[in-house]
This record gives C-alpha cells, structure tokens and sequence, in this order.
DNA sequence: GGATGTGAAGTAGTTCACAGCC
DNA sequence: GGCTGTGAACTACTTCACATCC
C-alpha cells in the first residue's frame, strides 16, 4: 500500500514564499565567489530566524554539512529544482496597460523558467503595438496555449479575463486588479494588491506599534521582522 | 497604573490584509444601493469563511445585529476608521522608471488619504521631468517631510535608498525592488516581489496540489482559497 | 568545536459549534 | 427563525533546546 512518498513531504506555503528568497541570497554569495554559507547568514539576509531557515532547508532534504553549513553550488540546484526552475513556463498577459508595460520589461519579473508567450488587449489602440518583442494581440482573439495567465487589467474586467484564461485551460492566474477573483476548484489565483500595501502600512502607523521590527523581509506583501526582539 | 487599553485589541495581522478587502466590498455594495450586508456574503465575495469575517469584524467592536447582519454605512465608517482613511500621508516615491511610472499613474493605488508628495531618481534623464504632476526631483536633493516611502529603484540601490529615506525620518517603506532591506527597529518595510509571486505559483503547478481551491482571495501576494475542501 | 536537523513546546490563526440577541 | 459574537478545539507555523554528526 504503502505510497512511496517521491516528495518530501510538501513544503509549507510560508516555506515555499521564503524559498525565492534564499536563492536570491545564495546566488549573491555565489558571484561573490563564496562558496559555503551557514543558516545563520541566510537568515540574517532573509530576515528570519537561523531555526527558521534550517527548517526550510531540511524540507528539500539533508543537504547541510553539520559543523560547516550548506554548500552554496548544491542549495542553489536544490532549491531550484524544488520551485521548477529548470523547466519552462509559458506566460500570458492580458492588459497592456503601463502595468502591464512596465511588467514585461522588468529585468526581475519573467525569471527562472518564465517565458512570456503572448500580450492580449481590450483597446484597439493598444492592440497590434509591438512590445517586449511581442505583437499585442486583441482579447476576442482565441487564446495561446500557456501555464501562467497575468491579469492587469482594470478591476471590472478582471472576472472576465479570469474566465476566458481558465477557458483556456490556464490554471495558474496573477492578479493585479483589486478584485477578488472566483475560479473553479484547481485553478490557484495569487494578489499583488499594491494599495492593501500602503493601508497596512497607514494602519501600522496609526496604531504606533506593529510587526515593525528592526528588518529584513518576511515573505512578500508580508511584514517587515518576526516579533519584536524582547532585548 | 492598568493603560486604558483604547484600542480594542489590536488586530492581526492577517485581519488587517483582510481589511481593505472587505471594504471595497462594502463600498460595492453600497454603489449598488443595498443598506445591509451578512457576514456570508462578505465571506463569499472575499474568499473566506464567514467565521473569518465575523472575528475580523468584531475586532473592530460589537457593529453587527443578531439575525440580520451588518449595515453597509457603519461597516464602511468602523472599517476606514481602523485603516486611518481619514487621516492624510504623504508619500514620497524614490525610481521613476517603468513601474514607478505605472504605479503613480494608477488610479488604484494612492488611494484613502495617501498623497504625493515628490517624485525622485538618479537618473539625469529623469530629474526634471513632470509626472503626476510633479517634476521629478534629483535623489541628491534633500528629502522632503512624508510618512510612507515608495522604493522603485534597482535591487542594487534599493538599500541606499531606504537609509536615505530613513535619514530623512521616513519610517514606513513599501519596497518594489526584488531586495532584502535593512532598516533600524522601528521603521516598517513590506515587500512586493512580482517574481516571487510567479515562483510560488509555479511551485504549485509543478507539485500538483497546492492551496489551489476553486477560490478567491486569501490576502495579498498570499494564495487563492484556504485548504481544499474535502466533500 | 561548530552547525545541522528535529522532537517538543509555544504561539498564532482558523474553524467549529453554540449561546445570545434581534 | 436568522445571524452575530465567542469559548473551545483544532491546525499551522515558529521557536527552543539539544542530540547528532562532520
């Protein structure tokens, strides 16, 4: 019966958030021509704990060496096989808007596998402009085969779109447009609401305290340090 | 000695993502010309429990009626007084390039009483330029006074340009730039990383499963639906 | 010695289930 | 009857503390 359990175990979602930015930082030890690195340093780095990290890390499997820390050649390919970078990812945009611009010719969005495949507009002045090498086609257009479907458009399209690209058979959608998105059962959607950033920030400083530590990163949108150092 | 404890508790940090959520729901349905609202609905319309939605709220004081829900006008008020929407800030944004750009020209993003202050970057071909409304000043400039900073810069110059910030008293940083930043205790950093967001969904395809429910929001950069449900 | 990996404890957040009130 | 508000149970994540191995 017993399932031979290929996967670890299935990372924690904080874990998987945390994992990117690991990554980043051992490769900047690598350039550096470093090449071992220890909990502590990472988490120093990441802005979490030297635990916290350790405890990520074992998830991949046992690829430290007590006493001495973590090769950085072998975290980078753990790490990287564990988020799929080595395979690639078609990616559809669908709103050319200066978001939209601005995000395909970001040298830090379409990484590590992430191929844009097609633009799609609404607005026929946008749609047949040449961007990022790619010639913007209209939304009524039948849609290009993809894994990723990112969503800048403005919030009253946003459902719309959303249906079209599961139509589609793109099951994994990014949206920016402030708008909650309703999708079927297998279809992940991930929010960058950049405003719900600013407020949580006008909350915390209206209210004095907060998780505003002395720090580094969280996760994402997330906070600044863990918990207050008591000390 | 016992402080009067006027604030209620002080909420969660994930209630306080939850938020703005809700509130643009509440204003929704507002437009829409309904005058109450239930602790279902909310839930339906973002992405969460009822459950959820009744503790968040009564973090904000007792503002529903047994049997027949809340009212669209108190929610409203109870929430953007939480969030401080009635106050003003000033915000200043450091990166005039693509993103910043897109960003300051958005209509959803210096939204509930943030303000522009001024614009700055580095480059010469930059400075000088109106945009907004505002003519882009130099970084070498001093800073003007403002409560939340906007890091729109190259990952490289994303730390010089938080201790700039901080020097000039800014203690509430929204960092675009794929960059852990370092700041003194006290001052609050949050991090959107479009890049990262993408990784963890490609994680998610690559693994099968994930928190892919057929869903709706959970918070931010965060992930669609909570854990899937069995039935 | 020094750093990993991990049970055990602690903390935070969500969900259940229901009492309380309209 | 219906829906809020909340103690109690549960689940998830983090942190502590230490055995383990280089």
């Amino acid at each position: 019966m017993a399932t031979p359990r290929l996967r670890p175990h299935r990372l924690s979602e904080p874990t998987i958030a945390r994992l990117p930015v690991y990554q980043r930082i051992v490769e900047g030890w690598q350039r550096r021509g470093e090449t071992s690195i220890d909990s502590q340093q990472i988490g120093e780095l990441a802005g979490v704990t030297a635990t916290t990290v350790r405890r990520d890390l074992a998830g991949l499997g046992s690829l430290g060496t007590r006493g001495s820390g973590y090769e950085v050649d072998v975290l980078k390919a753990r790490i990287g096989e564990a988020l799929g970078h080595d395979r690639s990812y078609q990616v559809v945009m669908v709103g050319i808007g200066n978001l939209g611009r601005a995000l395909v010719n970001s040298s830090s969005f379409l990484i590590r596998g992430a191929h844009l495949a097609a633009l799609y507009d609404a607005d026929p002045a946008i749609v047949g402009q040449e961007i990022a090498g790619h010639v913007v086609r209209s939304i009524d257009e039948e849609m290009v085969e993809a894994t990723v479907g990112v969503i800048c458009v403005p919030p009253e399209a946003a459902q719309a779109v959303a249906d079209k690209l599961v139509a589609a058979n793109v099951h994994a959608l990014l949206n920016f447009a402030p708008q909650v998105l309703t999708v079927p059962l297998g279809t992940a959607v991930h929010y960058v609401d950049f405003s719900i950033e600013l407020q949580i920030l006008m909350y915390h400083l209206n209210n004095g305290t907060g998780p505003l530590g002395g720090g580094l990163l969280h996760s994402l949108g997330i906070s600044a340090t863990g918990p207050l150092r008591p000390s």
